[in-house]
DNA sequence: GTTGCGTTTATTTTT
DNA sequence: TAAACGCAAC
């Protein structure tokens, strides 16, 4: 038993975990913790406060914090699972230890720790998609292929294809053979089976890594070097992963040599919100659980939490329609609730006009807080009138994703310069600010920098520190000379503590903020380019505050630390973190996480794509834009050609979409709207557009319906009265004064 | 080598 | 529509 085994000596004063407010599933998933175990859980129906109670539960029992690992999706459920435990558990000390993370956080641990053995440095650079990019594109032109014939993201997708060894399209339970033209693309496959071995190759020369490597070469690790595994095998007793229906082969394969023949392995997640096939997720992984784990013990958590009765059967409705399920049906014990709202708008500008009144209906008449409400919807693109709109009615919100700080070329630029300083191996970096701003090392020199770089087989930077001798580029050998010095001189200073002042000094030395004014043409748009690279620099005073508070703290606890755990030796210091502290810790975390860092939000209405609204909840939710063609999404649109339907179904996958509406959906505790419009901006021009089918699957009497743009009928009018009346109303309170315009 | 203008072309979702 | 790119003039 696992009491006495790991029992300690001094046993806890804790008293243990309570599960009699447990529902009898929930308890199972929860006491059940030897052996391998796949919680089937419904949207809302508990399952984080199943992880974090089971979690406790196996500290209870005398589990050792340090061998449990929990891994989660997204950072931002590692954190709220964290937070969850500490509480459950009764005492931060006692989850000393806990590691909770994601994949690929996890997967940056193994590589810190045991990244030596391939050959990786301590320090290694994390590429984005965007660095994955220009590496691809710096490649075909090493290639001489001409690069503007490729979509070099699409290149890097099937590059990521080819290294997983995942192909999307050959998906389990995908219906007809989708003869996936876009992936399948001859001349593409070619070009990518020429990049794939120089792509690697030059990671590894610049001392990076991107995603996959992060799962890849970890999995490498375990299965090549016998040692780490045991090592792992050894120290990870207990394991549990949220999401499960999002893992891929690589994740898949990583549990399996993690678990052992021990097995302690319990999955939770559904099957019905699986929406990452696309990025090579697996539905095969949940749904053959049973296969892969013989003895697999299976539970149905079907209870929902979260919803009114009418949203859920809605959503169920939804749902149903999709083959091959685990076939799960959620059910509430609560109300019934408002019925659903479906929406026909004109355009997309009144529709967004609607949400935003009705927000402010909501905010006023239900007392609805606005960080209790969220707009939803498919593409990123689709935020943008819903911006506006909210913005002229007064209400606060905030967009989650799409183009954040980090994807403006000015910070991106910053960026690059503290990485290449870091690391002047990074390639990708150096050659994007070589030259940014301009200071005389233009495209031929760099050119032939490279030439050099690749004939002696040297890194670029090693060519541009020898310039003085060669003569390919004794033109622009002082201007060279600055700037090797420049990011020599900076590499230490960004190195220790400090690191924060010395990014703003560097950033005045180069004049970034002049050269950002500079290039903005408006003087709003230079004031957003000064203000996001000052964004960035306070992150990094913050951050280096931060650590050094938790630096402090640590010392604090080390001693009783020490003394708990007396019979293991303490490897790693913080073993909550598995980053690097400094500068190369926060870009490693921003690799993982461009949401880092971001400031408490206060009481604003989020907007959000699908797929950044997993996993979390509000009262009152905005689904927008339930057109064919959007949601469900259609990869490619043959613009006007007539016939559009059969086609554009074999480009999409609709179980997928359906999933995703599913989610949507399911996020709203009290009330929920879908809205559509008869014709949207796409390009600049207008677009007719026709409802989504999954609007058809709702049944009639749990759905009211308003039509903004026919013949008012009385419901809408009675929405419209009551609308303007709150409008006025509140605008009174807001100004002091009657409000400007309707 | 650099700057500016005109042309083109893309639009899913993200660790 | 807006950003990214290519080309031509400084």
């Amino acid at each position: 038993m696992a009491d006495s085994k790991y029992a300690p000596k001094d046993a806890p004063q804790y008293a243990p975990i309570d599960l009699s407010h447990l529902n009898p599933q929930q308890r199972t998933a929860v006491a059940q913790t030897e052996g391998p175990l796949l919680v089937l859980a419904g949207a809302g129906s508990g399952k984080t406060g199943v992880i974090a109670h089971r979690v406790v539960h196996l500290l209870d029992r005398g589990v050792p914090p340090r061998a449990i690992l929990a891994v989660t999706f997204t950072n931002k459920a590692a954190t709220e699972m964290k937070e969850r435990i500490v509480k459950l558990s009764q005492s931060a000390a006692r989850c000393r230890g806990l590691s909770v993370s994601t994949f690929h956080a996890f997967g940056v641990r193994i590589l810190r720790e045991h990244g030596g053995r391939i050959g990786l440095p301590q320090r290694f650079a994390i590429f984005d998609s965007g660095d994955q990019a220009a590496l691809v594109k710096r490649l075909l032109r090493d290639l001489k292929v001409e690069d503007k014939k490729f979509d070099v993201p699409r290149l890097v997708s099937i590059l990521s294809r080819k290294r997983t060894g995942v192909s999307p399209a050959a998906q389990a339970g995908m219906e007809e053979g989708l003869d996936l033209a876009r992936g399948q693309d001859p001349e593409y496959e070619l070009v990518a089976g020429e990049l794939l071995p120089r792509y690697e190759l030059g990671l590894r020369a610049m001392g990076a890594v991107d995603f996959d490597d992060l799962l890849l070469l970890p999995l490498r690790l375990l299965r090549e070097e016998r040692d780490v595994l045991e090592a792992c095998q050894k120290r990870y007793r207990y394991l549990l992963v949220d999401e499960y229906q999002d893992t891929n082969r690589a994740q898949l394969e990583l549990l399996t040599l993690l678990a052992g023949l021990r097995r302690n392995l319990c999955v939770v997640g559904d099957d019905d919100q699986s929406i990452y096939a696309w990025r090579g997720a697996q539905l095969k992984n949940i749904l053959g659980f049973d296969k892969q784990f013989p003895g697999t013990v299976e539970v149905f958590l079907e209870q929902n939490y979260r919803s009114s009765g009418a949203i859920l059967d809605a959503a169920n409705a939804v749902i149903g329609k999709n083959p091959g399920r685990k076939g799960k049906t959620l059910w509430t014990a609560g109300g019934r609730g408002a019925n659903v709202r479906v929406v026909h708008a004109p355009a997309d500008d009144s529709e967004a006009k609607y949400v935003a009144e009705e927000i402010l209906r909501l905010s006023f008449e239900e007392k609805v807080p606005l960080h209790e409400i969220a707009v939803l919807y498919r593409t990123n693109a689709q935020a943008r009138p819903l911006e506006e709109a909210l913005k002229l009615a007064g209400v606060r919100y905030r967009v989650v994703g799409g183009t954040s700080l980090f994807d403006r070329k000015e910070v991106r630029d910053l960026l690059a310069y503290l990485r290449a300083a870091l690391n002047p191996r990074d390639e990708v970096s150096l050659l994007r600010i070589v030259n940014t701003p301009a200071r005389g090392i233009g495209d031929q020199t760099v050119s032939r920098a490279i030439e050099l770089a690749r004939a002696r087989r040297e890194p670029v930077f090693e060519i541009l520190r020898g310039a003085a001798e060669l003569k390919e580029l004794a033109h622009a050998e002082g201007r060279v000379r600055g700037f090797v010095e420049m990011i020599e001189r900076y590499g230490p200073l960004l190195s220790r503590q400090g690191f924060s002042g010395a990014a703003r000094e560097l950033c005045g030395e180069i004049g970034l903020v002049e050269e950002a004014r500079k290039g903005a043409k408006s003087l709003p748009a230079q004031a957003r380019k000064v203000e996001a690279i000052e964004g960035l620099l306070r992150q990094l005073v913050e951050f280096e505050k931060r650590a050094e508070q938790k630096a402090a703290e640590a010392a604090l606890h080390l001693p009783a630390k020490a003394a708990s755990h007396e019979g293991e030796p303490d490897d790693d210091g913080d073993d909550d973190d598995a980053f690097a502290a400094g500068l190369p810790g926060y870009l490693a975390r921003l690799a993982l996480d461009s949401r880092e860092a971001e400031g408490d939000p206060g009481d604003t209405v989020t907007l959000t794509t699908l797929h950044g609204a997993k996993g979390l909840e509000w009262r009152a939710v905005f689904l927008c834009g339930l057109e064919e063609g959007l949601l469900p999404h259609s990869g490619r649109g043959f613009d006007d050609a007539g016939g559009e339907a059969p086609a554009a179904d074999g480009a999409m996958n609709l179980e997928e979409e359906r999933r995703l509406c599913y989610v949507g959906m399911t996020r709203a505790r009290a009330f929920l709207t879908l809205t559509h419009c008869r014709e949207r901006l796409r390009r600049g021009a207008p677009q007719p557009r026709t409802p989504s089918r999954f609007l058809d699957d709702l049944p009639a009497a749990l759905v009211d319906l308003i039509d903004l743009s026919g013949p008012q009928t009385a419901v809408a009018q009675e929405v419209k009265d009551a609308k303007a009346r709150n409008f006025f109303a509140q605008m009174d309170v807001l100004l002091g004064g009657p409000p400007k315009e309707g």
